[in-house]
DNA sequence: TAGGTGCGATCAATTGTGCTTATGATGGCG
DNA sequence: CGCCATCATAAGCACAATTGATCGCACCTA
């Protein structure tokens, strides 16, 4: 059975007129009266009594009609879902993130993304990028978000590079100049954060690298304590570029330029499982916004 | 967009695997591809990922999935319901009915028909055949039963002829005899029926044209009193036969030939809107049922 | 009652489209 | 490293749907 047969059906019944019914159709009247009769054949009954006044329908055409319809209108209704996906109008987008985008990144990007898509449903959870991956392999979100890991079964699609910038408070002697060697680093309190981040062991490699061993170390656990421990001038420290772009912009925190050491850069990536597909709707709306954003600066 | 695709669709997102859903299906694997890609072409969406291990649904597939099984059901429901309807297992079965058949026919008729449509709703309305003809009109049934008459949009379908019989009681003097002539009538006492049914005009015709009169006419307004009157012996009556059946077996009454006169047959016919088409279904098995019975042999 | 009108069915030619068989390409597995 | 399973592609074919023109029929109107 052809669903062009239940449409001309349906068509034909609700305008009880073939040659009407192939005008609204787009087709020419022998076409529908042919698949009138095609289904007619199919099904074993005639469906209308033709009359010269046009088409009535039978008992059997009554019994059919609404199971015709509904299975036009499911037809329909499911093309318009796909539509939707398709154009991100609707559908859902979980996140998993590590723990510097999750706070740094995400609040603004989707509080953007709320106000384009209204009828998304959103959520966030964090995790180390390990964390990430696992969470995208398990199907518990859309998307990861976090730094390169490979795995078989996980796509890495590039969405930005973050920097770790050295920074220092307002008031401190490096404030004043454009840029310092590495070794003055040795007479400054170095402060870290979080000693399970990839940062952590980027950065202490490259204090180690330069031959400076600096004066004293502060471990935080977390950025927001670092940070603070720098504005209050208690020492230098190398944070990721996203995490700082308040303090930047309101000059509470000074970037300073280390010349003789490469600017440390860190891709960030996107992590879906490959067999997902090529993203669509929400998820590659998001992604485009993601990159936009340029999130690191 | 085609119902093959989207069983196609469906049966593969159950299997997640072309090759076997081309076995269900019958069809050859390629042309299951080519059903995909059209669909997917169509949708403008990939609905599958395609791997080495089989095919698994996107996001996308799996949102257009629901609908799909849902069209693909009401489709085969719809197959369902015309072929219950085709076979007489369901529907309804609302006939209107002359007074006679409605009392002498229908009860026994209809009592095998349950036996055999135990899902098919029934009822009856009476009235004299101008009434029955208005009921089919005016569709509040299914299917008159009655006198021949003519309309437009009515057709009629003959089902059994009826006969009228001049019975006696077990005691009147012709009970003992082969055949009467039409003049001994005038030495008895006539009894009539409904003046408002057909029957009445043909029975005083058939008196008069052979210039009978008779001593003495009783009129009752139904069938069932007149029946009595005849037992009882007060006269002699010409009555259908189609309602004696009980009578005759049992030879309450007598049923005597009239020679000289013509049986006087009277068809019953079914009548049907024109614009019903072809009877079917629970329609088509009672009239069936009707023209068997030979109710009034 | 003769002609006009609207409607559905039919016909012949053409175009399309899906199906089948055979083959190719790719990734996983022993 | 070759084999197996899987899906995609290609070529040829057959059937079916579409089209435009025509027919037949019933009804309406003059």
């Amino acid at each position: 059975m052809l669903l062009a047969q239940l449409e001309a059906f349906s068509e034909v019944a609700r305008l009880g007129n073939v040659s009407r019914a192939a005008d609204t159709l787009s087709v020419t009247q022998p076409a529908l009266t042919a698949r009138l009769q095609g289904l007619e054949r199919e099904l074993g009954v005639d469906l209308f009594v033709r009359g010269a006044r046009g088409m009535t329908l039978t008992d059997a055409g009554r019994a059919l009609l609404p199971y015709a319809q509904r299975a036009i209108a499911q037809v329909l209704e499911g093309q318009k879902a796909v539509d939707d996906l398709r154009l991100g109008k609707v559908g859902q987008l979980f996140i998993a993130a590590a723990p510097a985008v999750s706070t740094y990144v995400l609040p603004a990007l989707l509080k953007a993304f709320q106000t384009t898509h209204p009828n998304v449903r959103m959520g966030v959870r964090t995790g180390h990028t390990e964390e990430v991956l696992e969470m995208v392999l398990r199907r518990e979100v859309d998307l990861g978000v976090g730094r390169p890991i490979q795995h078989q079964d996980a796509e890495l699609i590039p969405v930005f590079d973050d920097e770790l910038v050295l920074v220092v408070s307002r008031h401190h002697p490096f404030a004043r100049r454009d840029r310092i060697r590495l070794q003055e680093l040795a007479d400054d309190r170095l402060i870290l954060f979080d000693r399970a981040s990839s940062y952590y062991e980027l950065t202490s490699s490259l204090i180690r690298q330069a031959g400076v061993v600096p004066e004293s170390v502060i471990e935080m656990d977390n950025v927001e304590a670092a940070k603070k421990m720098v504005i209050e001038g208690l020492g230098v420290a190398l944070l990721p570029r996203m995490a700082l772009l308040a303090e930047l912009r309101t000059r509470l925190l000074r970037p300073v330029r280390v010349v003789g050491a490469p600017p440390v850069r860190r891709p960030i990536v996107a992590i879906r499982r490959t067999d997902a597909g090529t993203p669509m709707g929400p998820v590659a709306d998001f992604l485009a916004l993601l990159r936009r954003s340029r999130a690191a600066g």
